[in-house]
RNA sequence: GCUGGUGUAGCUCAGCUGGUAGAGCAACUGACUUGUAAUCAGUAGGUCGACGGUUCAAUUCCGCCCACCAGCUCCA
């Protein structure tokens, strides 16, 4: 009998004997393992533990601590939803039911709308299925007997699978019970190893994500090997939306969205301003030093400007129908780029002026679809950090550093975890860009360079880019583990042509000058949405709405609180008192309740010795201290931007 | 826009199979003058999202619309 030799991660190397199976690698390590093991890593291709090894190879066993082995056990647990919905509705028919970043779902064709008050029903159906602790077993096929099959079963998606698998792909099933379902794998060895499901909702998804499309239902759930993980994800759920900004908005009193206004017009109140206007003028401060002239411009546009800029026939189903005046049509603006190119083009250039850096906080509106207004996130009128860059071509890559690390500065200013997206064209769907092929590749090749060069970290979109050009973009997850795009920085061939720009060149020529559009913030709502998330409401100090909360113990002392705020006013700290009166152990508790950084407590030892007693949010009691010593200590909090 | 769900006082929520609504907190009034997360008592507050229908009677049943929530699609 022969024998292999199977490498570990750790490097070590053990024999075998041919034709064993991961499972009983991990047999003969631990029991433990082998319990926990869902599947293996050979050779860089993930198999199911029960694949013979023939050869030497390197093994990893992946268990359900992996991300990887839980990506694995997601993917199985789909097909145990499957099999449960199959069994409860037999006239069930099954599309795809990948694994996602946290669970898995299914989409499914069944004429019943599955509604909430069946989830129990499923639930309870896929616990039989682990109990009876069904084994998955794989087959090849051939594409013909795929075909065969899955008519047989009048799976009529499946069949439009098997036809777009490739040649020369394997093509294979997966059975464990009663049900067979078409699928790569691998998957877990049986399904008792899934000890706790939780069904978590059903939405429609069109079939093969197009609208035109009939849609399916997507059947959405999570399950993990263990009672205690489920609960403990549940209770993560729960936390999280206790970070929701639309709740803490509410609560904090930051904004406020009404349909006396209209869905997806935020209002920002009195709280939820200071937090936008202290955001602002961070970033104003930036643009100073960075050589930015700021500039206004109207909230409407004539309907030529954005005929001659594209926007209009690009997005004309997304944007608000023009207003007429007299015999003129104009759109409220969707971008302010349009603007500001003519703030450029008003007098002539020389090259020696460029670049041209144009700063504005724009409000633009954009008429989006009804179903997708979220919060501050997704709104119909919101304000961008924006800024055009006309520059010189040799000027351009020095031009875009300077934009991504604006960005960069940003996001490290408020400790925020960021991923880089090169969103590009897609060539396959070329109607969709405008400019020249040519002109896409040179764009792309500089943005690549641009990001290497600063060694980004970055994954490319193909399709991602907007009509005029290629974008660094810069995505953020909420609470709840969506991404957004906040910042972005662009590069712009096709406007200046289109806008006709122009610049006199050191031979006395015309030329056109390139156009960076860059945000760091991106939308200002937006961004206050995943900040609002970020600190979960409690601001650092500089930030926060309002920074010292003044609590007199009784109404002997609110004289001296008065005497605090007014200097406190003069330091350009913000501040209240709390004159009410109540008990000190009420106001200490609203004012944490309203997330306060600094809460002063004030009664006779402090009115006294012109002391304040410090309180910090979440952190309690921190003693007295004198005023003076007070002031400074806060004040270099708010200088210094600090988390604190 | 599409699929499913939700809509009751300022906020958080209760209200079984139809008989015009209730709690806690907040607000207001009074008492208490308070030392680190809720003092006590009282008062007031609702076209039960809008409109239409069935019914002797609709917050409850039906229809249509609106808003919000989850997802899909879209996102300059």
């Amino acid at each position: 009998m022969s024998q292999i030799n199977i490498r570990f991660p750790d490097q070590s190397v053990k024999t075998f004997e041919k034709g064993t199976t991961p499972l009983a690698i991990a047999q003969s390590i631990s029991r433990g393992l082998a319990e926990k093991c869902v599947v293996a890593d050979v050779n860089g291709k993930q198999v199911d533990l029960t694949t013979p090894i023939n050869e030497d190879a390197s093994i990893k066993l992946l268990t359900t601590d992996t991300p990887e082995g839980m990506q694995v056990f997601w993917h199985s647990s789909a097909h145990v939803m499957a099999q449960a919905v199959k069994r409860l509705w037999p006239e069930a028919k099954f599309e795809d039911g990948p694994p996602t970043e946290a669970g898995f779902f299914y989409d499914i064709f069944l004429p019943r709308a599955i509604s909430q008050e069946d989830f129990p029903k499923i639930e309870a159906e896929m616990e039989k299925i682990a109990k009876e602790k069904l084994s998955y077993s794989r087959k090849e096929l051939s594409r013909s007997e795929a075909m065969e099959f899955f008519k047989s079963i009048g799976q009529d998606f499946k069949l439009d699978i098997i036809q777009n698998i490739p040649d020369g792909q394997t093509i294979s099933s997966y059975t464990q019970g009663e049900f067979t379902d078409l699928c790569r794998g691998p998957h877990i060895p049986h399904t008792g190893l899934i000890k706790a499901f939780k069904v978590m909702s059903v939405a429609g998804a069109f079939y093969k994500g197009d609208e035109n499309n009939i849609q399916l239902q997507r059947l959405r759930a999570i399950s993990f090997p263990s009672k205690k993980q489920l609960d403990e994800y549940l209770t993560m759920l729960e936390e999280a939306k206790r970070r929701d900004h639309r709740k803490l908005g509410k609560e904090l009193e930051l904004f406020l969205i009404t349909p006396a206004i209209g869905g997806g017009l935020p209002v920002w109140l009195p709280n939820g301003t200071v937090l936008r206007r202290t955001l602002e003028n961070f970033i104003k401060e930036e643009l100073i030093k960075r050589g930015y002239q700021e500039v206004i411009t109207p909230h409407i546009g004539n309907l030529n400007l954005y005929k001659t800029s594209g926007h209009y026939p690009y997005y004309s189903d997304s944007q608000f129908a023009p207003i007429k005046v007299e015999d003129e049509e104009y759109l409220l603006k969707p971008m302010n780029c349009p603007h500001h190119h003519q703030i450029y083009s008003s007098k002539p250039h020389s090259y020696r002026d460029l670049p041209i850096r144009l700063a504005e906080f724009g409000t633009v509106y954009r008429y989006e679809q009804s179903g997708e207004l979220t919060g501050l996130s997704r709104v119909r009128g919101f304000t961008q950090d924006d800024a055009h860059i006309y520059c010189r071509h040799d000027q351009l890559k020095d031009e875009l550093v300077n934009a991504v690390e604006l960005t960069q500065l940003v996001f490290k200013t408020f400790g925020m975890d960021v991923t880089t997206r090169l969103s590009f064209r897609d060539p396959q769907n070329a109607e969709k860009f405008a400019g020249s092929p040519e002109m896409w590749e040179q764009a792309q090749r500089e943005i690549k360079e641009v990001a290497d060069s600063m060694n980004l970290i970055y994954q490319i979109g193909i399709g991602e880019a907007s009509f005029y050009g290629p974008k660094i973009d810069f995505i953020v997850k909420d609470a709840l583990g969506r991404k957004w795009q906040l910042g972005t920085v662009q590069v712009d061939y096709v406007m200046p042509e289109r806008f006709e720009l122009e610049y006199i060149g050191a031979d006395n020529q015309k030329h056109r000058p390139v156009i960076i559009h860059r945000a760091p913030f991106g939308s200002m709502e937006r961004f206050l949405s995943i900040l609002i998330e970020h600190y979960a409401g409690n601001f650092p100090t500089w930030i926060a709405p309002i920074q010292v909360a003044i609590l007199p113990i009784a109404d002997g002392h609110v004289a001296y609180g008065e005497q605090l705020k007014t200097r406190f006013e003069s330091e350009k700290i913000r501040s209240s008192v709390d004159a009410r009166n109540e008990k000190i152990g009420y106001k200490i508790r609203e004012a944490e309740m309203k997330k306060i950084p600094y809460i002063l407590v004030i009664g006779d030892k402090e009115v006294a010795d012109t002391k304040v007693a410090v309180r910090r949010h979440g952190k309690g009691d921190q003693g007295a201290v004198t005023l003076e010593n007070f002031i400074k200590d806060i004040r270099e909090k708010i200088e210094t931007k600090s988390q604190d």
